[in-house]
DNA sequence: ACCTGAACACCGTTCAAGT
DNA sequence: ACCTGAACACCGTTCAAGT
């Protein structure tokens, strides 16, 4: 595999406070800050936040690979804890108090689980799916899910979930309850 | 209550071609079709449209009122061919499927569950919850649908599994599907 | 009373010119 | 190789001037 060319002293510069202040204002403005304004936020021509992030998902993405790997590892912390079907349930409610609370990140984890998904977000969108593969396997296996449910499924309901909740005022009040409907017609 | 004033000549022949020019660029571009484009493609200065529809969700409910009104003749329509549980779910399954397949009815119908709901479309708010006031209070009657659900509880979550059901290549594939695990889950 | 369209303040995106 | 910022093609919205 070719290893990464290090980058300029300039340009991983800019590159690092690209991604802090857009970090700020996707939490301030939403999913749609405005791209234009993290630029000069960051002391730096449009044209460079291009050449770094050549589409919104693609800033989206560096922005949140963080959280997403946190996801990922919670999944298996909570298949050591839990019982694989609890554990999902757990887990699925985690994601969704993320996208929730973490603005920008629905967005972000919604075209990862889309079908026409962006080549560049294939990074997160397999590492979700994984993730869920491995909860969703073994709840099948202890016989707690229905076994005509793909991970992926999964990931669109809970996404689902979520939009459901954020209708209610934005906020999180009906998340479980909301969660638990979907969980009880997931139950084998 | 007072009469509405009858619309000057020109100002009815506008109002009537934004609307009908509304309704194809939606379908067309989806919800977020250009005002501006419309206006042009309606022969009008943008001012003009902003005259009739102060905003977007203005127009998309003028646009859309009708197929609302059908949703709602359609619960009732339903709820007397069908056992209570079953309209709901068939009702919900067509309201899911006119969300999917009529571009800016989505979005309208997430507003008009949502809370912060805008007093402009307090009328199509209104229409739909009644409809499915109606669903929701028989069934629980006949005993099929839990008790700790409310009408607008069930419209947000048919909106989530529309939401869902895009995701996989925005089509409805698994609509059905997605939906009937929200029914077990909401079964009593 | 209603309409027009220029004007304004914003977008995202590109690219020639600079270092 | 990377950065800058002007330039372009778009938005939505407002409002003075016209009928």
């Amino acid at each position: 595999m070719a290893q990464v060319k290090p980058m300029r002293a300039d340009a991983r510069r800019n590159y690092e406070r690209l991604l802090k202040v857009a970090a700020e204002a996707f939490a301030e403005h939403g999913e749609s800050a405005s791209l234009d304004d993290i630029a000069k936020r960051a002391g730096v021509g449009s044209g460079t936040l291009y050449r770094h992030f050549p589409n919104r998902q693609a800033l989206l993405e560096a922005v949140y690979v963080d959280a997403i790997e946190a996801l990922g590892s919670r999944a298996d912390e909570l298949a050591r804890k839990l019982a694989p079907g609890e554990a999902l349930v757990e887990w699925l409610y985690e994601v969704c108090l993320g996208t929730i609370e973490v603005r920008g990140l629905k967005s972000l984890l919604g075209s990862a689980v889309s079908d026409g998904s962006n080549a560049a977000l294939t990074a997160c969108a397999t590492h979700m799916k994984s993730a869920a593969q491995r909860l969703v396997e073994a709840a099948q296996q202890e016989g707690t899910l229905r076994r005509d449910v793909e991970p992926v499924d999964v990931l669109r309901l809970a996404h689902g979930v979520s939009t459901a909740s954020e209708l209610a005022n934005g906020g999180t009040q009906h998340l479980r309850r909301y969660l638990s409907l979907l969980t009880e017609g997931l139950r084998a």
